[in-house]
DNA sequence: GTGCTTGCAAACAGTTTGCAGATAG
DNA sequence: CTATCTGCAAACTGTTTGCAAGCAC
């Protein structure tokens, strides 16, 4: 991970080029996701939010995280069970380890895709403009436990 | 895609086994994703259910689609915009080409992924069981027009 | 007959929106 | 001073659930 406090003036920057105003609850999101290790979902940078800061609403959330998401400074991922997960830090397609048992989300290594990417392209006829790979497994810390969604 | 009375008949077998009944909406859904083309959403099949078997709720479309996704029958994709698509026809992770312009998603044709979850098992020390690879861009219709999401 | 299945409508969860008041620039 | 931003609450969307009646077996 990129060092948080450079990552918090590069958002910083990258909003007030934008011409976007900074306020204190953006200031302490910005800070949020610039520090977050995880994949955190829109709730739980919320709850996080509130401790440090405690006049803040869900929506003010919401429609900084998509501001920053349409910037392309954050990444946005989706799930098939209503679950979304942002990622300030690395906000290009990169591979994830999903567990599917606790929900641990990690970053994977791997430079395949992009030669990948180009491959279908030119197989399909598409104009590939980004992509997702995830893998879903157990992870270590999960392995020993009984198999089950929890 | 296979053949569709073929793949019809395959999930006919397959409910059968696992003794759950066959009802004429199950019939006529079963005979919808054994034969759709394209990854439809379940208001989609829910629609087209309905002009050939007017009786038919929606809930019962989302009741017999988790029992056949739960089944390893159906491929469920999820995505980030509340949008969920369904196979019948592979329900085995395969890699997709996904239009950001028409929402039209293909197939795409990649062995690669099967060694790629290998090597990010052992380099994770997750027990990957599945996986994922979405390609975005546009498809050759969409490149012509001007880039606008719809 | 038994109990799985259906269809309806109400419930649900996460996200988005409208608007009046607050505030950054 | 002005336009943007916030916070609230209500609206929205796709999905799920509870339940009485229906039907497969």
């Amino acid at each position: 991970m990129t060092d948080p406090q450079a990552r918090f003036e590069e958002l910083t920057n990258r909003l007030r080029e934008c011409h976007y105003r900074m306020t204190p609850q953006r200031v302490a999101l910005l800070r949020l996701l610039a520090s977050s290790e995880g994949h955190p979902s829109a709730a739980q940078l919320y709850d996080r939010l509130r401790a440090l800061f405690p006049t803040t609403s869900l929506a003010t959330v919401y429609k900084t995280l998509s501001l920053l998401v349409e910037m392309g400074e954050v990444l946005e991922l989706g799930f098939s069970d209503d679950d979304r997960r942002y990622d300030g830090n690395k906000p290009y397609p990169h591979p994830h380890l999903i567990c599917i048992r606790c929900r641990k989300i990690v970053d994977a290594e791997a430079g395949v895709t992009q030669s990948l990417a180009q491959e279908m392209a030119q197989a399909s006829g598409f104009q590939v403009v980004g992509h997702r790979l995830d893998f879903y497994g157990l992870c270590p810390d999960c392995q020993g436990a009984e198999y089950e969604i929890p």
